[in-house]
DNA sequence: TTGAATGCAAAACCTTTGCAAGCTC
DNA sequence: GAGCTTGCAAAGGTTTTGCATTCAA
């Protein structure tokens, strides 16, 4: 198992680190994004957030994400549509997944063995890993006629 | 070994099987981006074209892109800036990207216990396999400082 | 108190679209 | 010749920035 990261502890070394602030705003922002489903984008919290009569501006949101971006918490996710699409990172039922390049259709898997090496190959070059992102592009079964 | 794929087949086979026309400036562009090194977006192809006075509109591009995209003969490659970026997909040669979310060094490896399960994971599911996305984030050795 | 962060709105960018003219098949 | 494509330029979206004000440490 990768080692379980905790979010809030991460994101906050990393303001630590590069001496910036912990604010309301990155706080709520944090919140938000870690009791989220799965993808979003930086419209979608904006949106959530003005649902809520919470007043945070857009600017704010696209300046945290790279930061919850280098901190681990979330992670790049290739979305179909235009724009950046993230996601949560989780290391607790961590899945990756099979895209049908005609249909859309995903089917998520998990490995072991993949995991494993993964953590082999990271030992190799001493890289400490924080997240990854796999994914097979191709057609899925109904899609192959 | 994934099955080398033939790029400028399985272009010409996309736009068949959707009456699509195989243009000059679809050849073009399929060259182009066979031909290139790595990593690319919309605007680099543009600019290249433009460079060697070859008259290809920016929109064309932009249609373009997606059908290669569909077709396996390039892939979404996140880079860091903005925008999208891709790749070429290379079946021969291939290799996967340790990436330092601090310094952004990018370390290339190779394992194929990985792609031996890749290969297996896809019979289980009959998913027929076109490129794929193995990505591992992190720090590097210098920057886990 | 002090440097950083936020909000707002404008600016900058990237992508998509409508339409007339030009090309494949 | 018919219908799909291209080019151009304008429209549509998304992300970034400048600056005065507010805030965390």
């Amino acid at each position: 198992m990768v080692k379980p990261l905790d979010a809030p502890e991460s994101f906050r070394t990393l303001l630590a680190r590069r001496d910036l602030k912990f604010t309301y705003e990155r706080r709520r922002i944090l919140d938000l994004v870690q009791h989220l489903g799965r993808h979003f984008d930086a419209d979608s919290l904006y949106a959530r957030f003005k649902r809520r009569k919470e007043r945070i501006a857009r600017a704010t949101i696209y300046r945290t994400l790279p930061l919850l971006l280098e901190a681990g918490v979330i992670q790049k996710s290739a979305g179909m549509g235009k724009g950046d699409f993230f996601e949560k990172t989780s290391a607790r039922g961590h899945h990756d997944h099979m895209i049908c390049v005609h249909c859309g259709k995903i089917i998520e898997f998990f490995n072991e063995h993949i995991e494993r090496e993964q953590k082999r190959l990271c030992r190799k070059y001493k890289f400490r890993l924080t997240f990854h992102d796999h994914r097979l592009f191709g057609y899925c079964k109904k899609c192959q006629a």
